[in-house]
DNA sequence: GCCATGATGACATTGCGTGTCATCGCGTAG
DNA sequence: CTACGCGATGACACGCAATGTCATCATGGC
């Protein structure tokens, strides 16, 4: 094929991992990184923005959030899209992936500076349900505040599907959360259907 | 007194915002700012972390969530405790400090840096809120999600009250957001579509 | 067979952030 | 009154992240 091996990103991506992990992120340095991957220092700030980037390389949020609106029923009420959309994505895409979420999420927890790119990733997914809400004529703080609820809802429910012991449903979490945010309040619960 | 003039970390502050309005974030560098102030790069970083914390070096939400929870009714419900004390805090500190919000917002707008620490502050203030409210004996979940909460309320709050052409005050964009987001999670209520 | 394209290498550079030691006024013990 | 420790700052060196720029060279279309 081409001159060099073609999986560049995918090889950097794996190096940094193993070095992050047998390292740390911070005594790490991006020259090991390209030097483990057969590649230039170079080389890897043309693939990822910066070092903190290459933890994120498979970040399935923006496509979990184009799909929720793109499958969304038409009639259905905002926040039921989102969370039913959530719970949908998660069953399918999610489960299989527990073992790859909580490396990354170890990692993640062990750098402050991760920490902080990790807030932006959720900025970013509560971006991205606030323009899809907007899109289906959802006003603009009510856009904002559910969206900004989604990405809480995840937030909290991923880390309590990482840390729990048994393997309850990623969906299921969430469910449980937007229940107990709105008995919290003092909202009634939906009369079942 | 000393030997050096007392208000080393004042005159840091001043001058970064002073180079940041004039230049950009971006293209002013630590030891620009020291120099203005008269003082060394290394001094810089004695008195803040890095080039970010600068913006932050009167950051009043951490004394807003002790003086909230201090002053909290022992009764009161848990949200009632954050909400009324977030307005309380905003009638007597926030008002008369608009012209300062709005330097420090503009130049946070404008560095994509500087964004991704503001949602490092805004992580902090959820996470005091979630400790006040465990200290109150409210459980782990609810308190998560009533901090990630109120940290939105307050973060959308404020960007309207930056932004706003008149001077509603900020305890009451804070409730009326609440209200929004009471009617969006509630589907209870319904009488038609 | 020639050339545009695109990914990579090689090299230089800027600036953030830190470690370390020296300096020097101040307060205090003796 | 002197000596000493303390605390804030200066001076200097350094590693590394991140970017700009130009060269290289296989591939695929013409």
């Amino acid at each position: 094929m081409s001159r060099w091996t073609p999986d560049a990103r995918e090889r950097l991506e794996r190096a940094a991992f193993e070095l992050f992990e047998e390292q740390g992120f911070a005594a790490t340095t991006v020259p090991q990184i390209a030097e483990r991957a057969g590649l230039t220092t170079r080389t890897f700030f043309r693939h990822f923005a910066d070092k903190r980037e290459v933890i994120y390389a498979d970040d399935q949020f923006p496509r979990m959030v184009r799909r929720i609106f793109a499958e969304a029923d038409a009639e259905a009420e905002p926040l039921e899209v989102v969370v039913d959309g959530i719970r949908r994505f998660a069953d399918q895409e999610l489960e299989g992936r527990r073992a790859k979420v909580l490396r990354r999420t170890a990692i993640i927890r062990s750098d402050p500076g991760l920490l902080e790119r990790s807030l932006r990733k959720r900025a970013d997914l509560a971006g991205a349900i606030r323009t899809g809400l907007l899109e289906r004529g959802v006003p603009s703080t009510t856009a904002s505040l559910l969206a900004q609820t989604s990405a809480s809802l995840v937030e909290l429910a991923l880390a309590d599907w990482v840390d729990q012991e048994g393997d309850r449903p990623f969906g299921d979490i969430v469910a449980e959360h937007l229940e107990a945010l709105r008995a919290a309040l003092g909202l009634e619960r939906r009369p079942s259907e």
